[in-house]
DNA sequence: AGTATATTAGACCGGTCGGTCAAGTCAAGG
DNA sequence: CCTTGACTTGACCGACCGGTCTAATATACT
């Protein structure tokens, strides 16, 4: 039980990386598996195809997110505005990481797959869809919090923190074509003065 | 004379459309000739590869903005504040023809060609990340005017150029995830929300 | 011990990939 | 009329793709 769960964890966190630092395309099933030391025939009795893997990782990512700093940053220890900060410094320190251990800013993997694949794969993209619409719940709850304590004037809490999240990848997209990761320091913080008005404040 | 840049022009067409709809690594050469009633030996004598056909591709749809409605966008007759709503609904009324017309929002060719291969192809990398700087260069433009003209506060016109651009990406990112061109219309005019400061306005 | 089941091994499959090449077609220029 | 060089044709290449399959092996239960 315990070699199994290996294998099936060295397949994920192999092609995560792989996903992630590439794209899915150029990622073949013969790398994975050469990389995790896996046989193919292995493989396939984890996934069944190439597209449940990234259903796997897509998972597997975005818990790790959810557990990790995404539920650092939106601490509600923290003051709501702070934890728009905290968020885009920890992406800024993560993708300076990378940047320096591989030399190519990955940018965000979820990001990426959605690029690539939503034309293209119905599954794949409701999937990414469902784990933006997390990660906008975490903005939406800062804001409406912001609102409530009379940090932040009213405003539509809702599509402001869709647009919040829509500027974050917008930024990362900009510094992983640039290839710099100070784009994410230089231009995130402005996230906090995105706004949108409620439609009909009366 | 006219028929090789018939034949040039088609095959160029074709990709700038099979790429815009899907994908680079998911559109072949085979399938581009065929669209195009192209041979093989004829692409290949046009174009020295598929790296050099996306090149030209990317070079000919920036062309066509520029003297597209990014030129009516950006037009200087138009108030700047205006030209950030002009675009947005430049892209908005774009993206929503695209899919009534292909059943998928294909988002912006750039900001996909950007993620998919930036971490790749470093010469497609730099000739994405130029025009994204060309483009970030109209919206410079337009808010430097802006505040000659005292529409707005003094800003650090530069960094909110390239956050402006990056929020129209974003956007866009988001409404291809989620399929709908309306995310575009909803979030698109918070644009003009985005804000940094002056560093030192001492 | 014996048997069923989960896992691994790796050869193999048809198909497609980007790219090459030799053999031509054709129009323009001398 | 003949040569030149741009253009076209389509067969062909080795490599790789995602995926299958059979046989071997480790593990778990009775």
């Amino acid at each position: 039980m315990s070699i199994n769960a290996d294998t099936k964890d060295r397949i994920l966190a192999t092609a995560r990386e792989l996903f992630h630092g590439r794209s899915y395309a150029d990622v073949g099933i013969k790398e994975i598996c050469t990389l995790a030391n896996v046989q193919k025939g292995s493989f396939y009795h984890f996934f069944p195809s190439k597209q449940d893997l990234a259903m796997a990782v897509i998972d597997d990512m975005s818990d790790d997110w959810a557990q990790g700093f995404v539920a650092e940053a939106f601490d509600e220890a923290l003051p709501p505005i702070e934890r728009l900060d905290y968020m885009v410094d920890a992406i800024y320190y993560w993708q300076k990481a990378a940047k320096s251990a591989e030399g190519r800013m990955p940018g965000c993997l979820f990001g990426n797959l959605a690029l690539e694949v939503s034309t293209r794969d119905e599954v794949l993209r409701a999937r990414l869809n469902a784990v933006f619409d997390k990660a906008s719940a975490s903005f939406h709850k800062a804001l409406e919090q912001a609102v409530e304590l009379g940090e932040m004037p009213p405003l539509d809490t809702a599509a402001t923190a869709t647009a919040m999240l829509a500027y974050l990848e917008g930024v990362i997209l900009l510094a992983k074509t640039r290839n710099d990761p100070e784009v994410v320091r230089i231009l995130g913080p402005a996230i906090k003065s995105i706004r949108i008005e409620l439609r009909h404040p009366n």
